[in-house]
DNA sequence: GCCAACGTTGGC
DNA sequence: GCCAACGTTGGC
């Protein structure tokens, strides 16, 4: 069992947005980092925790507790012209990018990035480090034990 | 809107 | 393979 951290930007989909879906559950669509990918692809399992953050908004941190919910799958808007998401070198026989589903198991009040780096026991964590721009990382056991509990 | 940090592209 | 130019991310 291992824990990721997965960013969303709120306006695209929210956590809220998440839990109004069918089984409170979403397609990570859209990632286009091979990182990122290779996170999905390579070493998420169903089950996974997940810490759901919210990026590229007023109010950066996370706001809830999921899990990963599907095996990794090809994300089929790299194949559709009219996304924004779609990859003209992208082959169906051979698709480049993939996701996950991911259920929202609950909502949580938001930890804001501010407190995250107020909190020495986080002060690790990927996420808050100078510069991380990776939209999927690897959370530690102890950091989700202190966020997630 | 600004800008630091980082990833990708493409010429050589 | 190098590296400059360019694009993107994401906090502020």
């Amino acid at each position: 069992m291992n824990y990721w951290l997965m960013k969303s930007e709120p306006g695209e989909v929210s956590v809220d947005d998440a839990l109004a879906a069918p089984d409170a559950t979403v397609a990570w669509t859209g990632v286009r980092n091979y990182q990122a990918r290779n996170f999905m692809r390579d070493a998420m399992q169903v089950g996974d925790g997940v810490l759901f953050y919210h990026s590229s908004c007023a109010e950066p941190g996370i706001v809830g507790i999921a899990r990963v919910a599907s095996a990794a799958y090809p994300d089929p808007t790299q194949f559709d012209p009219k996304s924004p998401y779609y990859d003209a070198a992208s082959r169906r026989d051979a698709p480049r990018w993939v996701l996950v589903d991911v259920q929202v198991l609950r909502k949580m009040p938001i930890l804001g990035l501010p407190e995250m780096r107020a909190r020495p026991e986080l002060a690790d964590m990927l996420v808050l480090k100078k510069g991380n721009r990776l939209s999927i990382t690897p959370v530690e056991p102890a950091h989700w034990k202190a966020i997630a509990g």
